[in-house]
DNA sequence: TTATTGGATTATGTCATACATAATGCGTTT
DNA sequence: AAACGCATTATGTATGACATAATCCAATAA
């Protein structure tokens, strides 16, 4: 009875409650850093560690594992664990459940999306092939009727964009595509995007392509910009 | 004794690799998805999965424990494991190490950086308010003299850059740039980019604010490309 | 009655041990 | 010299035990 009230005694030094896993873990990037370790490096095995940071080979594995997990390292069987170079959107992949995430997330992304479509300009412009373009063209030319107001064309709007990304020829951009599709279909299919409502300033994919073929960087870019508008609108009014 | 030469027999089906663990985190991962589980929505217990799944609990934990490492999961004590919204880009945080990054990736990451910071002026332009401005005037009034050719002040560069992420107002962008900051370090510091050549085209982050205050999103967003320009050039020749 | 206390309970966290399995190397056999 | 079998090694899986934090609930004291 005398002070067992702890929780208004001041002065605490705020215990650290991340567990052994944690810890353990985060010994292990830390290592990986300083060791300057290069892909295909080996890491001590199992049992090492379990000597070396003095915890179970439960822990050392369950931290192995994380590490596994966002791709730092890889395993075989009597060769133990070596370094890897990790692929930064097979992560983002896994953990990319569109009804999982919440609406502000959501929205942050298709922003992104819009925010990468303009920025690609430059690439897409300095890198388009004559094939491209004619694959472009035999893209639009299969093309719902646009100035029909009809429905909007979520996989064709797809395919059209996802050859844009083909033609950046930025590796980690393309996968980046794929990997945030299914959020863009969902922001689609949830109505949180409104139809197009093209005014006089519309820029259409046709219209794309052939800025694209006989323009400039400058005015692709800019084409862009424009064609994206009516999702801007949502954001600046 | 018989036959034990199990390896020459045709009519192989290829045999899965994947471990046990492999297996049951995407079960498990394919439930959250069919489920259409919310956040905060408990999942089955280790025991109980255990026996749903029929493996052991050391498996069973080791699977929790990669949901865990996306993101996808929590676990408290008494309480089981809830599902979460994933903070997307923590993963990338931890697994961004640059000196483990390959060059082709890192390569990437740099020109992902120019095609974003493009992309983003209509979000600046849009979004700054007369305090941001101001705010950006004093972070040029303290830039090094940069007719002088002196040697490219990457402290300074972020600072820049980075106040322009945060007006944005995009907090997915934001965390990108953080994380991606390391890398931009890395790469300058590496000497992948050539130091700064200004052409008579050359737009100085002076110059930008004053785009910014007195122009309009057209001009912004082309003078950032103009800006950015001697980082394209090591791309297009 | 109300608030506090102190188990009892529950599910995750950690430990220890044993065995399974795949990869590798080495020596024996033919 | 090539093929086979065996021992070795380190990760993968299974099992049982106990530690620990969170929670509930009943007993107790004000």
């Amino acid at each position: 009875m005398t002070d067992k009230t702890k929780n208004n005694s001041l002065n605490i030094t705020a215990v650290d409650s991340s567990s052994l896993v944690d810890k353990v873990e985060q010994t292990l990037i830390d290592l990986l850093i300083s060791e300057k370790l290069n892909p295909g490096d080996q890491i001590p095995k199992e049992l090492e560690l379990t000597e070396m940071l003095g915890v179970s080979r439960t822990v050392i594995r369950e931290a192995l594992n994380r590490l596994k997990t966002i791709g730092l390292i890889e395993s075989t069987k009597r060769k133990g664990s070596t370094i890897k170079s990790p692929d930064l959107l097979f992560l983002l992949k896994k953990s990319l459940i569109p009804n999982i995430l919440d609406q502000a997330t959501l929205k942050d992304i298709f922003e992104l999306r819009l925010v990468i479509e303009i920025g690609m300009s430059d690439l897409i412009y300095n890198r388009a092939t004559p094939e491209d373009i004619a694959e472009l063209e035999q893209i639009v030319a299969t093309e719902p009727d646009s100035s029909k107001e009809v429905l909007f064309d979520v996989d064709h709007e797809i395919k059209f964009h996802g050859k844009l990304y083909q033609i950046s020829g930025n590796h980690t951009l393309i996968d980046f595509q794929t990997i945030l599709l299914p959020a863009f279909r969902y922001v689609y299919d949830s109505g949180m995007i409104k139809s197009p409502d093209h005014d006089s300033k519309w820029v259409s994919h046709q219209d794309l392509v052939k800025i694209l073929k006989d323009g400039n960087a400058n005015k692709f870019r800019n084409a862009m910009r424009k064609h994206l508008d009516r999702h801007f609108k949502g954001y600046f009014k």
